[in-house]
DNA sequence: GATTGATCTGAACGCTGGTTCAGTTAATAT
DNA sequence: ATATTAACTGAACCAGCGTTCAGATCAATC
C-alpha cells in the first residue's frame, strides 16, 4: 500500500461535504450539479465519486448526520430535574445547536421531500425522537404543576418552531449576542409555558 | 375574433397554476418540470407558454399573489383597539389564512431562493410590511402594558414562527378541529406576550 | 529507482431539461 | 360555407445533467 500520509483523502472528503453543505443551503439540492460542488472544492465531477456513490448518499450523509448530532450532544446534557431548570435548560441547549449551523437546519427542513423514502424514513424517526424528548419534559412540567399549557402536544410543536425559527434571522454578528438571545428565549418559554400562570 | 365563448384559456390557465402550486410544493421548484406540469393539466408542455413567459414566471406569480392576498385580507379586517382582542383576533386570522393554503405557504418559504434578485426583493418587501403590521400591534400592547415581553422585536418573529408552523402538522381532519386549535393557540400566545404576567 | 495503489483527470455516455415554432384543430363570426 | 384566430400539438434544439471509466499522476514503500 502506498499513499496513507499526507493523502488528500482526508482532505477532499470533507471539503465535498462542505462544499455540498454550502450549495445545497444557498441553491437547494434539485439545483446545484455536482460540478458546481467539485469546482468549488478545486476538483473534477468524477472525483466526487470516490467519497460518495451518488449525489443522493452526500444529502442523506448531512441530514442523518445532522440529526445523529443533535441526539447525542443532547443525550450528554446533564438535564436538572426541575422541570423550569430543565425547559431552559433544553432552550439554551436548542438555540446553541442550532445557531452554529445554521445551513444544516436549512436543509434539513428543506430537502427531506428530495430523499429516497428510505431515507425519509431513517431521518423522520430520529425527529420524532427528537420531539418526544420534548413533549415528554413538558408533560412532566404540566404534571408536577409547574407549566400551565392548553395542549402539551401543540405547545411542544410550538416550542421547537418558535426556538427553530430563530435561524432565519439570527446573525452571529447582528444587535444581539447569543447570549442574550438565550436569555430572552428563556423567558419567553416560561411564559409560554405558563410558568407562574394563575391556576 | 373567434374563441371567446367556451375557450379553454379560461380554464386551462387557472390549471397550470393549480398544477404547479401542487407539484412545487410536492417536489421543489428546480425538481419538477414543465412536462409533468403540462400532464396534469392534460396538455402538451409547449401549451403552457400561451399563459407564462416561463418557469421563473410560473413561481413569482404563486408566491406574489399569495403575499398580496394575505395583505390584502389583512387590510379588510375590522381590528379590534385593545391589544389583547386585536392579538386574538390576528392569531385567528393568521392561523385561519394560512391553514387554507398550506402548499403555498410551504413553497412561499422555501423556494425564495429559486427567484431572480429582482422578484425575490418584491417577495421580501410584502413579508416586511406583514412583519411590521405584528412587531406595530405587539408594541402597543407593550406600550399599553397589556403585553409583558423581553423583546418587542423578538417576540414579534416568535409569534410569527410559532403560528406559521402549525401548517406543518395541522390537518383538516385531524383530532383537533380549527376552531379548537384556533381557541389553543390564543391562549398560547396570550401566555407568551405576558397577558396578565406579574409586573 | 522501481513498484504500488490511492487519487484524480478528461472525455464520453445516454438522457432530460426549458424553450421555440411551424403547423393543426376547432369554435366563433360573417 | 367560409374566413378568422385562439389554443394547442409534436417535434426539434441544444445546453446541461449525473454518472462511468480508461488512463495519468504521484507519494509512500521496498
Amino acid at each position: 500500500m502506498a499513499r496513507k500520509t499526507g493523502s488528500h483523502s482526508e482532505i477532499t472528503g470533507p471539503k465535498i461535504k462542505q462544499a455540498a453543505l454550502e450549495l445545497f443551503a444557498r441553491h437547494g439540492f434539485a439545483a446545484v450539479t455536482m460540478r458546481q460542488i467539485a469546482a468549488r472544492v478545486g476538483v473534477q465531477a468524477g472525483a466526487i465519486y470516490n467519497y460518495t456513490p451518488d449525489k443522493q448518499a452526500l444529502l442523506f450523509d448531512l441530514l442523518h448526520g445532522h440529526m445523529a448530532d443533535l441526539l447525542t450532544r443532547w443525550a450528554e446534557e446533564q438535564v436538572p430535574h426541575d422541570p423550569v431548570a430543565a425547559l431552559e435548560h433544553f432552550v439554551a441547549f436548542h438555540l446553541d445547536f442550532h445557531i452554529q449551523r445554521p445551513e444544516l437546519v436549512f436543509i434539513s427542513y428543506m430537502e427531506l421531500r428530495n430523499l429516497t423514502e428510505e431515507n425519509f424514513k431513517a431521518i423522520e424517526e430520529k425527529r420524532s425522537r427528537y420531539e418526544k424528548i420534548v413533549y415528554d419534559m413538558i408533560l412532566k412540567g404540566v404534571l408536577s404543576g409547574d407549566f400551565q399549557v392548553p395542549d402539551a402536544k401543540i405547545t411542544s410543536f410550538a416550542l421547537i418552531a418558535m426556538l427553530t425559527g430563530v435561524v432565519d434571522w439570527f446573525r452571529e454578528d447582528g444587535r444581539l449576542s447569543s447570549d442574550e438571545l438565550t436569555r430572552q428565549y428563556c423567558a419567553l418559554a416560561r411564559q409560554t409555558l405558563g410558568v407562574n400562570a394563575p391556576a
